[in-house]
RNA sequence: GGCCCGGUGGCUCAGUUGGUUAGAGCGCCGCCCUGUCACGGCGGAGGUCGUGGGUUCGAAUCCCAUCCGGGUCGCCA
């Protein structure tokens, strides 16, 4: 097994942590807690309290022992608060029982809160008062953790994970989760409000190869049949428009079994929504009033309504990409007819090849030190380019540049000017066919705005991007795909071009964009039989294959299907934005690692033979050689 | 699958050109301490340097392979 060596690394942590503990046999100490009732969370206590009796419990963060008084830090899911032992309060036993409190037992105090007669503690939200204890239990004792419970975390990941019932301690996690629980509930009361729905949808359904990959479940009942997870619940919300709920909502979990990222996990929550008898315009209505509402409350960000609109065409002209990070400027200037007939070569081969010429401003960048250029380069080229041509403007008006030789003064120039370049600046450019160099310098751009610190996390540019491309052509498949998904409504102007230049089609479609992240994204969708024909043609799919893979679909489209669009937002990466989470782990209680397992309950595993029979599932020489070896 | 970064006491890290017995801070254990809150004082325990192989008189350090974690490209209708 190819866990085991991690599995004994980390165990050899809990061991070691634990083996300190248990220098000396001691009896473990776990009172009930009969005859209490927890009053109060740690600070929801304050000077208001003063005098009253009351009923704390929670984790031990710290116990300073000062001999004969004892100062311990208790916490719960709200905070710290002090409470304070002296033998003359608390009596003989409780004040014993207080010398031998470590770190994460689990206690119950009753005391009196008090204004503290020592130095008031500013950090704290508690650090006015204190609760001098009269009484203790011990409901629970702690092993030493393997690492610190403590905020800003500087463990490794891979060990936090392994504990994260532990890491989910952590005040910083705690918030993040208390977070998102607020964004669930005011969304529900939201949508709610206007009418929505909430329905629950089957995570077992029926695999659609198109798109991402399937996470599938083997049938018990229907031998070599398998259920498929749902990568969003598309085409049942469909459905209950079909049947006539108007608006629907859900909080759904959705599955797709492709490798992960920072913010990408192979489960993960969607808002999802949608709505009959609506075109673009109101989808986008109600959506800017849910986040205006979400990031009111949440960040006490006053958003500005409407937001922003662009259209793909714009967004990939002036930003390199289809979700902009309007934080800060640095867009792409279209140079080809600037440079057209100049003799630099990669430029001139760009342009012969259907390609363009793009670059963009580093305003004050000239002093960028060489090394730094280069590896701006090798940068662009993990894109796609094959180079990147810069031009520095000195202070004096001269040029230092990679390509300089190759022009004309005057074009130079001319170059300049149309970037918009004064002394001081940096240009680099990128001449590829438009795919690339929208990449490349959409990229380049964000890495430059990292470098030069221009992204503000508590800012938050929001952006509609619209009209979509209906298709991409797949060179791979060697036909055209759906950008958003084959019910994906065109643009009525552009119908004709179905049949001419698939391609042009602009779609119904419409993305939510903050700060350069794709937080959500939908579509009108097609609710005519003969355009949804056209579109299954264009894809490619016969009647045969359609009907096998979405029949239920298209036969609930012959009982009277109203006009519907819908939206769905990736829950987790707007939590993220919100609290500034750098990796959506953060959000998530139980994350998987990259390889899309779980380091704390180890899944996935083998299962028994058992299992499998009862499945008709083999496992393969060649698989079960691999595990084997590992 | 490709590329990049990392792995040294429980945690976070340092470790020179390959050279005695691998260090520090925090934590942990014991004793002391009545106003601490990064408490303080004294004493102590704790390390297969991810793993395997190689080079060398000698490897945490150099080489090869491999495992683990992270980032990213491909992938993600």
């Amino acid at each position: 097994m190819k866990k085991f060596e991690i599995k004994t690394d980390l165990r050899k942590a809990q061991d070691a942590g634990a083996k300190n503990n248990k220098t000396e046999e001691k009896e473990i100490m776990a009172e009930s807690m009969a005859g209490l009732k927890r009053t109060h969370r740690c600070t929801e206590l304050d000077t208001a309290n003063i005098g009253e009796i009351v009923t704390v419990m929670g984790w031990v963060q710290k116990n300073r022992n000062k001999g004969g008084i004892i100062f311990v830090d208790l916490r719960d899911r709200s905070g710290i608060l002090q409470i304070i032992f002296e033998e003359a309060d608390c009596g003989a036993e409780s004040f014993a029982k207080a010398e031998k409190l470590r770190s994460e037992f689990v206690i119950a105090v009753t005391g009196r809160v008090e204004a503290r007669s020592g130095a008031v503690n500013e950090n704290l939200k508690t650090g006015r008062i204190e609760v001098r204890a009269q009484s203790l239990r011990i409901l629970s004792e702690s092993e030493t953790p393997p690492f610190p419970i403590e905020e800003n975390s500087k463990t490794k990941e891979e060990l936090r994970l392994k504990y994260r019932y532990l890491d989910l301690r952590r005040p910083d996690l705690q918030r993040n989760l208390m977070t998102r629980s607020r964004v669930a509930i005011l969304t529900r009361a939201f949508l709610a409000d206007e009418g929505f729905l909430e329905i629950e949808t089957p995570t077992l359904i029926k695999s659609t190869p198109e798109g991402a990959r399937d996470y599938l479940v083997p049938s018990r009942v229907h031998p070599g049949s398998f259920y498929a997870l749902p990568q969003s619940p598309q085409l049942l919300k469909q459905l209950l428009m079909c049947s006539g709920y108007d608006r629907y909502f859900q909080l759904a979990r959705c599955y797709r079994d492709e490798d992960l990222r920072a913010d990408r996990q192979p489960e993960f929550t969607q808002i999802d929504m949608e709505l009959s008898f609506v075109d673009v315009e109101d989808v986008l209505d109600v959506n800017e009033r849910l986040l205006q509402k979400l990031f009111c409350e949440i960040c006490g960000y006053e958003l500005q309504l409407p937001i922003p609109r662009m259209t793909w065409r714009e967004a990939m002209d002036r930003f390199g990409s289809d979700k902009p990070d309007l934080r800060f400027g640095m867009e792409l200037k279209n140079v080809s007819d600037t440079v057209r007939g100049c003799e630099f070569a990669v430029f001139k081969g760009a342009l012969e090849n259907g390609g363009s010429v793009r670059g963009i401003n580093a305003e004050g960048q000239a002093g960028m030190p060489r090394k730094k250029i280069d590896a701006l380069v090798e940068y662009a080229k993990g894109f796609g380019a094959k180079g990147l041509a810069y031009l520095s403007i000195q202070e004096d008006g001269s040029f230092k540049s990679s390509f300089a030789k190759f022009m004309k003064e005057e074009e130079l120039t001319a170059l300049v000017s149309a970037m918009g370049g004064k002394p001081g600046d940096l240009l680099l450019f990128a001449a590829d066919k438009d795919k690339v160099v929208f990449d490349v310098l959409g990229n380049l751009r964000l890495e430059l705005a990292r470098q030069l610190d221009l992204l503000k996390k508590d800012d938050f540019k929001f952006l509609w991007v619209t009209e979509f491309p209906l298709l991409e052509y797949s060179e791979e498949e060697d036909r055209y795909v759906a950008m958003h998904h084959p019910f994906t409504m065109p643009m009525e102007e552009d119908l004709p071009l179905l049949d001419t230049d698939p391609g042009a089609v602009r779609a119904k479609a419409y993305d939510i964009v903050l700060n350069g992240t794709e937080m959500g994204g939908g579509s009108v969708r097609i609710h005519q039989a003969d355009i949804q024909s056209k579109m299954f043609e264009v894809l490619g799919f016969t009647k045969e294959k359609a009907n096998e893979q979405f029949g239920f679909l298209l036969d609930a489209f012959k009982y009277g299907v109203p006009p519907h669009a819908g939206l769905a937002y990736g829950m987790d990466r707007m939590v993220m934005l919100m609290v500034g989470a750098d990796s959506i782990r953060d959000v998530i209680a139980f994350p998987k690692i990259k390889d899309a397992s779980c380091l704390m309950m180890e899944a996935p595993s083998p299962v028994d033979q058992k299992q499998l029979d009862e499945l008709s599932i083999g496992i393969t020489a060649e698989s079960e050689t691999a595990e084997k070896e590992e």
